[in-house]
DNA sequence: GATGCTATCTGGTTTGTACCAGTGGTTGTC
DNA sequence: GACAACCACTGGTACAAACCAGATAGCATC
């Protein structure tokens, strides 16, 4: 069974009413929870599942956007529908660089440089880092993939007054242990926001999907025990590619 | 402005190729942005838009549903589509309850008792509360609003062992200062898991949404300095009411 | 004043058609 | 064997036309 975090059974609802794009979707569902279409494997196309149900093509993809918003399937652009592998679980409560917990979960991790400079600092940003607006920053842009597949495209900002020299580094392994070998940088403390969102268009294009696809954004500042900003970091991941835990002692 | 998570300006990409369904997007959304729109306010009806911009009412909805994903706009089925307030911050770390958080932040909070009752435990929760498959529990289930507008349902289970008679108390308000005050209850550990769905029927009905329409799971377990399990609880949010902000020490 | 009906407005669903544009396999050439 | 050209297939976008069903407000009635 897929595992999730529902545990209690969702109260059927009167199966009486229910528009059509919706019993497909079940059909499909239950493919996927039967296993006869198994993570990664293609649906017919939907010109096929025309074919089959008898419904038209809008109703078809009706169905089909329904199972991507519940994370079941997604879509590679003009190829076809895919059935989504299982999420990787984020503990940002037990710190490990991504490429650490994604091999933890039996997963193959992947990381990709897109690009990386120095970019003069936007009001906000260099408020973050307490510099002065236009201050130069490191910006690496980078694809990180589970499995061979791209499930989030991030944008991180350093200081290069805290690591000169640091885009001379290989960046397509984890930065956590460059900071801290090449720069005796360590952490002390994150701050992180979520939010669920539309990915937006580079972040689509990077991840190879369509624009307005949900997602999660992911806002990471790492900060240093002295309390300076070492890291800034935003995470636009697929929506169906995480899943979040955090286990905490309650502070009063 | 709108308070945004992103603080670096997006690439705007080649404006050459844009779909006018995204045409369309932008110009509502700049509409939002300058303030001619605002929060709460309602768009003109899909075939009002139609009229103006000459468009299908099929490419009007693409657009909105862009609009919706994104969480600038929400639905009333059948009455409108609306500018969505602000998100609340929703903070794990800093533990005070619903009541408390959406007051702090200026907004007004809300809680109505759905339904509540004994319900045996299925496998799956028996094992979380240590006990028999079957055994009964407290099933609560709740639907919290803020500013009038319902953002979460939710579902409290709650070991009777540990809380004997607590249905018989208002349920409306805070659960976490009854547990305390009435029962000497005090948690100690939380356990959440976060995951982006879309909203199952239940939910969907209850927040009055059409099935399928994107949102957060949140599922909380909260522990005693004994390790019981006080309160198991899962929360369907409104994706676009709810924000995280997690503020964490790096645990060695 | 409260109640209940009704006309109308709004989004919800479905069908059908058409054409565009990227993917990916095949074929043919060098 | 490598490469380029080609083409069939797949999803992406857009239009038009209906009809359904819940929301709402105004009106008539009790």
């Amino acid at each position: 069974m897929r595992s999730d975090l529902a545990l209690f059974p969702v109260p059927k609802g009167s199966a009486a009413a229910d528009p059509q794009y919706l019993v497909l979707r079940d059909q499909i569902a239950h493919g996927i929870e039967i296993g006869k279409l198994v993570p990664g494997s293609k649906l017919p196309s939907e010109r096929q599942l025309q074919g089959d149900s008898g419904a038209a093509r809008g109703t078809i993809r009706e169905a089909l956007f329904q199972l991507e918003a519940e994370g079941l399937i997604y879509r590679r652009d003009r190829s076809g529908w895919y059935v989504s592998p299982p999420a990787i679980t984020y503990n940002p409560t037990r710190w490990s660089g991504f490429m650490t917990y994604v091999a933890e979960q039996g997963r193959i991790p992947g990381t990709q440089t897109l690009s990386k400079g120095l970019v003069p600092a936007p009001p906000a940003v260099a408020d973050i880092f307490r510099t002065a607006p236009g201050a130069p920053l490191y910006n690496i842009h980078r694809r990180r993939s589970v499995d061979l597949r791209a499930v989030l495209v991030e944008r991180i900002i350093v200081d290069p007054a805290m690591a000169p020299g640091l885009l001379e580094h290989s960046l397509d392994g984890p930065l956590t242990q460059i900071l801290s070998r090449e720069y005796g940088i360590t952490v002390a403390r994150n701050r992180i926001d979520m939010k669920p969102c539309a990915l937006v268009k580079f972040a689509a294009d990077a991840l190879g999907v369509k624009p307005g696809t949900p997602g999660l954004l992911v806002v990471r500042t790492s900060i240093a025990a002295d309390g300076r900003v070492v890291e800034y970091d935003q995470e636009y991941w697929r929506h169906d590619a995480i899943r979040v835990h955090v286990d905490l002692a309650v502070q009063k």
